[in-house]
DNA sequence: TTGTAGGCGTTATCAT
DNA sequence: ATGATAACGCCTACAA
């Protein structure tokens, strides 16, 4: 790596001038094929790319968004797993942004010091996609002053943003329409995730929505935490246990948490699903080898990264068209954990 | 959104130099604490943060390194899973960089076109770390001709380079070992990954390793090819049974495998570990659900994303110093489907 | 199809 | 502790 070469020597080399070389690095039009193959040629040769910051200063777009994700706790174990849902956006974001030329920069934010991240990053890309629980209100408001955001899967930090998501709701509800119409089952619990996260509320909601249409008591809490790890749900279950509660079925709020309520029941001795049945969210890999499967419901995680990055993109080039709103749907996936013992089965959510 | 303003205008309204602000927003000494705090709470009120292009061509320094990595596969399920690793990396990546106030680039080369791809982040970042398989040789050359490259998990494209990588082959050769010493196991045979993977050549090479320093006969090349993928895993054994070959155990280039492997035995009515022993590689969070559950290697795909990118950081620093080698090591991790029955145990890998 | 030249918003150097 | 002012490397009208 010498002293990397800048624009003037590819043109000079190449006998043209610097606009035309910028012509074809542009893969514009506007010069003839021997030139831009010239050009080219020189270019390789001495390993020189147009460089990106000088770039982005004269034309006001730097070709990067970036994404904006929560750091789920320190290290070990248990963040691997919840983090999968992340791990998919962030593979949908980059393929959206690469299949035209854009790229992905991703930051995620520690507690506490995400602020000055958030807006370290704002100063390098041309949009943002904020995930939900990465960022306060507050600060999401504050950076779509100064670049374009989508909001992902934070349904209340809805308005005034574009915003992409998933049907938890309708997903929550198809469920426990599934293991109350199709099982009879009565008494069944949530078991929600961290304090404040909106798709553990939606899936929440969607669930009371079915016990109240079903004519069932309806909670207006949640009846245990796990916070969205398999530890968390293996320790709500034995709390519930131990005081007695056994619940007819249990909803969990995402599969892990599912996975944690099967390891608790069956320290208790409870079967499943003749005794008690079990259902996550999210249909990660582990709920199809563990025994009895589970029954869960699958969200698009991937397409949820792809929708933002397109939203934001669409955004950029428009600055001034209406805020839009993308609710992906999700679809039920029946396997043991609820009662049935067919084959799997895959049916569509609502919507 | 209005028209983003300057450092002119923050510099105008806080009665100061673009020099000051400079200094206050790099964060840096030089300026009384009245200032600092006068100058950011211009910036803060007009909703300005400065741009990361300007920075970036006057400081010739981005703060942005880039991860590149291969895009396995489309779409569809099989993808998700061996994704695993490349996530796993990217997020000790994004740890490693933001912990010093970098950001991440990341970009997936799609088959063909990664190129391209490839040469065009490289203008826009620092330094680069490129994963195993996704660019050939030759490119990764012509890279590290225009920014400084780490190389990730290649152990072919090592020399000439900076590299981090795990101990696939010590790892490898404990697990070997384990089946042959602890339970005696003869006929053993390994399932190979993707062709060109360097990791299932390393993990190969470790089970030759062993084997031929037991006194077994040593195969030359794998017995079989499963693509790192689920599927694969369960159609290489079928294939395996269904011309008449039934090893005492199978060593899988990596968990995916394994699991497919674990399908095939049971549809041909084997036992596992009973009639045939099934190992992993990776320790992904389904061979713990599995049953038998799944014995296997762990390599610490995070701290190879964390320690690349530190790596990559001191390059950039210093161009000059000698190029460094880093090898982490891997632990087995013991589980069921070794034969083991007690309980699980982790030990560490040679080295 | 190609060239000329001003400007993009910072940082860094040199003064003060 | 603060200012003035060249770079920094490219893009993009505008011309030719």
């Amino acid at each position: 790596m010498e002293e990397r070469s800048t624009i003037y020597e590819v043109a000079k080399r190449s006998g043209v001038s610097t606009a035309t070389v910028s012509r074809v690095m542009a893969e514009g039009k506007g010069f003839s094929a021997a030139t831009g193959e010239r050009v080219r040629a020189t270019a390789a040769q001495l390993g020189w790319v147009p460089s990106g910051p000088a770039r982005g200063l004269a034309s006001r777009r730097s070709g990067i968004v970036g994404l904006i994700f929560p750091d789920l706790g320190g290290s070990g174990k248990a963040e691997e797993e919840s983090a999968l849902y992340v791990d998919q956006v962030i593979r949908g974001a980059e393929r959206a942004a690469t299949s035209v030329g854009n790229a992905v920069l991703i930051a995620a934010t520690q507690s506490g010091s995400g602020r000055r991240l958030a807006f370290s990053v704002a100063g390098q890309v041309d949009g943002l996609v904020v995930l939900a629980r990465s960022l306060p209100d507050e600060e999401i408001a504050a950076l779509s002053k100064i670049v374009p955001v989508v909001v992902l899967a934070n349904l209340q930090t809805r308005r005034g943003h574009d915003y992409v998501g998933a049907d938890n709701r309708g997903g929550s509800r198809a469920l426990t329409a599934h293991l109350i119409g199709v099982h009879g089952y009565a008494d069944l619990i949530y078991l929600a995730g961290p304090e404040q996260s909106p798709d553990s509320d939606e899936r929440f909601a969607g669930f009371q929505d079915t016990l109240r249409h079903a004519g069932q008591r309806v909670p207006d809490r949640p009846e245990g935490t796990g916070g969205f790890t398999e530890a968390g749900g293996d320790q709500a279950v034995r709390a519930l246990i131990a005081r007695g509660r056994r619940p007819r079925a249990i909803v969990c709020g995402n599969d892990e948490m599912a996975l944690g309520a099967l390891t608790a029941l069956r320290a208790a001795r409870l079967r499943v699903p003749a005794d008690v049945a079990v259902t996550g969210f999210d249909d990660i890999s582990a709920g199809r080898h563990v025994r009895p499967a589970l029954t869960t419901v699958r969200q698009p995680m991937r397409d949820l990264g792809e929708r933002s990055v397109r939203l934001l993109l669409d955004r950029i080039a428009d600055a001034e068209a209406g805020h839009r709103s993308v609710v992906l749907p999700t679809e039920m996936i029946i396997r043991r954990s609820c009662g049935c013992a067919s084959r799997p089965m895959i049916s569509r959510g609502p919507r």
